[in-house]
DNA sequence: GTAACGCATGCACACATGCTTATGCAACCA
DNA sequence: TGGTTGCATAAGCATGTGTGCATGCGTTAC
């Protein structure tokens, strides 16, 4: 198992891990998710997602901020406002595909966690 | 928009917001991305985990732990080894999606940053 | 010009993370 | 039974993270 078709797990290695982990650390904040989804139903200004979000300016100013440097987002200048919107389209399924996946997860630990592991309690 | 016929973006209000930081967080460090990936190549123990990335054996247990307690993983008593593998074939899925989003995020990454931006340098 | 609005930034602080070292506990072996 | 292997846990430390506050810069309005 080494000659590698496609995505071959085992040869997940450092650089790529640490790719993976920056990339999804952009959903590992419950701000920046919201703030993600919303974007996600349409492009708005930074205080409009504060309001929407219930976060103050800054902090939302700072999480677009990450956002922005992971690519998942853009700003744009119009007028005194910066319109913030998803990258592309692959962002809004990425963000689909961890609330699907989150949901899936969720309904087995929900009734029998500890049947699942047979260490602890 | 609000009968919901799916994901409703734009309803992922704080709960939901906070489980999906919480099991995307998972995938948010490095270590566990590559404790995941070889588990995806195939179930094994501890010791060997630690071996195969590179890290101490406590430090692979803890994050074993917030695997297992994220659903993610499951341990199973073998004499006096622990064998882990991935909970479900979901798991895998989302790991291997993961990889995939990163990878053409990356992509856009690398040359035109500052384009994408307006704001910031 | 000055004033008001919108967003970004710097700073400080509380909190969470992840690793290492040392130790405890359970299961096989002689 | 005592020793050894394998894993989990506890404690400690360094680092990263998220937020609120105050402030600075750019843009529009007057």
């Amino acid at each position: 198992m080494s000659h590698g078709h496609e995505v071959e797990l085992a040869d997940v290695h450092a650089d790529t891990a640490r790719a993976v982990a920056e990339t999804m650390q952009a959903l590992a904040a419950p701000s920046r998710v919201r703030i993600l989804s919303h974007l996600g139903a349409g492009a708005c200004s930074v205080t409009e997602l504060a309001a929407a979000v219930g976060m103050g300016q800054p902090a939302v100013s700072q999480q677009l901020r990450v956002l922005r440097h992971l690519g998942l987002v853009t700003g744009t200048r119009e007028g005194r406002r910066v319109v913030y919107q998803l990258h592309d389209p692959h962002v809004r399924a990425l963000l689909e595909e961890a609330i699907s996946h989150t949901e899936h997860i969720r309904l087995g630990l929900n009734g029998h966690v500890a049947e699942a592991s047979v260490v602890v309690a």
